[in-house]
DNA sequence: CGCTGCGTTGAGACTACTCAATATCCGTGG
DNA sequence: CCACGGATATTGAGTAGTCTCAACGCAGCG
């Protein structure tokens, strides 16, 4: 990992909490000036980490988050026998384990997907802000929370949806979230995951996960070709996926035109 | 649902505000007097439900948050065509649906199993709270994140667990979670959820948990007669569940005698 | 040029599903 | 006290979804 000098990092980091503050809008009140200058203040260096790099192991002990300023990181969790389910994914401006403030030991694992850039939050920073900014505060729970929600949508579909419903939903999800943050380019986006780890994050194999976006393609719903990920019909993904988007709390909450 | 009077609630109340603060215990410190105190004050009424209704549904705006007091609840997400996941199950001393105080509407059902005791706790307390009160507006916050905890291993559960190793997995941490707030009988304790509930918490049809659940006790590890839960021997059933209950952070997080 | 990583395909096996029948338990009313 | 109904649990049989293993293809790169 290599370090950037502090003075160089506002407009980038800027950028990703403003990204982080964006998703959050929704809610009733903006964030007022102090709260994103206390926000910035708590990161105490930006750290640069190269692709497939774990950032932090499961039963490690934190003592501060990441906040994901730039790339792609996963969180994963382990069994003891190697079988593994990624239990998130995170973008830009996504507080990655901003749990770990209170819940100190990982029960999962982050990793890189990408080169990423993140910003170091130092947990007494953070506690401090709760003496200090009740506003900011809840704003950071509601961030915790959005993930919850997130993770029960991934539950539902892990349980109950088929293989090829739950692929279509991951790239409804992923879509909206990126769109979120600017990060598509129409219907198309870079999905920089192989589908091993899609599979990993369906909870199926490698081979079924192919057969199931192949079958996505056939329905002239979704393709993947490398990281080329693009949408060909997003009504018909949505429908396939039974998709709401409701549950990812997005600022406009509602679907593209 | 029935309404208890304000000043009949005290000992009913300060039992699972203190099962809640009890769990949270684990943490450095302990929660002081005025804290107690004002989750207590936070309470507005307390109301009873009876058994398998629907106490918030899905897509509802709430205004106030449940504290479960004495029962059984769970969570419940649907899909439209009728299929639904259970995402949590919640017994005496769970703040519910806490998170339901940052992102109002809901996105799921929360519906009681058993008749249930619910202290209802508005909104806007809990925003004084974290307006003055920043040690318990961390301990509320926290448990949220317990909960996510909780999701996470379930997930992990649904994605690449069997159906037999989720269902040894489900029992080990209702197990650990019932003891922790007394409500075990030694190695037996009271599961109020059928064959078809079950399975829907663990993804799997009512059929297929009832063959699991006869592996179980062909294993000698657990057994369930009606609602009448026993683990017929604790080191087994968590070798099959690969169980490891750091991520419920009990307080005395350790394994039984 | 030959790795190496990733994607694709086929074949056979296994897990879990559905449907349907039967069994058991328990509460209620006769 | 027994008969009945309803809910739940159990069993069997056939099927669908997904898995594993193994082979092959293809591209990028040293």
């Amino acid at each position: 990992m290599s370090l950037i000098p502090p003075h160089d990092l506002p407009p980038l980091a800027e950028l990703a909490a403003d990204r982080w503050a964006a998703r959050l809008a929704s809610q009733d009140d903006a964030l007022a000036e102090v709260e994103l200058a206390a926000l910035l203040d708590a990161i105490d260096r930006v750290v640069e980490v190269p692709a497939d790099v774990d950032v932090v192991r499961q039963g490690e002990i934190q003592t501060e988050s990441n906040l994901l300023l730039d790339g792609w990181a996963c969180r994963i969790g382990d069994l003891s026998d190697g079988r593994r389910q990624i239990l998130a994914l995170h973008i830009s401006g996504d507080f990655v384990d901003l749990h770990s403030f209170q819940v100190r030991r990982m029960d999962h694992t982050v990793r890189s997907l990408t080169p990423c850039r993140i910003a170091m939050v130092p947990h007494e920073r953070l506690t401090r802000i709760t003496e200090t900014l009740p506003r900011l505060t809840r704003r950071l729970w509601l961030s915790t929370l959005i993930d919850a929600a997130i993770l029960r949508q991934w539950m539902v579909g892990l349980g109950q949806r088929s293989a090829r419903e739950n692929a279509a939903h991951l790239m409804c999800e992923l879509f909206y979230r990126l769109r979120a943050v600017g990060l598509n380019d129409g219907l198309k986006f870079r999905l920089p995951l192989n589908q091993i780890e899609i599979g990993e994050a369906l909870g199926v194999s490698a081979v079924h996960t192919n057969r199931v976006l192949q079958e996505l393609k056939a329905d002239r719903a979704f393709s993947l070709r490398g990281q080329a990920a693009e949408i060909l019909d997003l009504k018909r993904l949505e429908a396939i996926a039974d998709f709401d988007p409701t549950y990812l709390h997005l600022p406009g909450w509602g679907k593209p035109e």
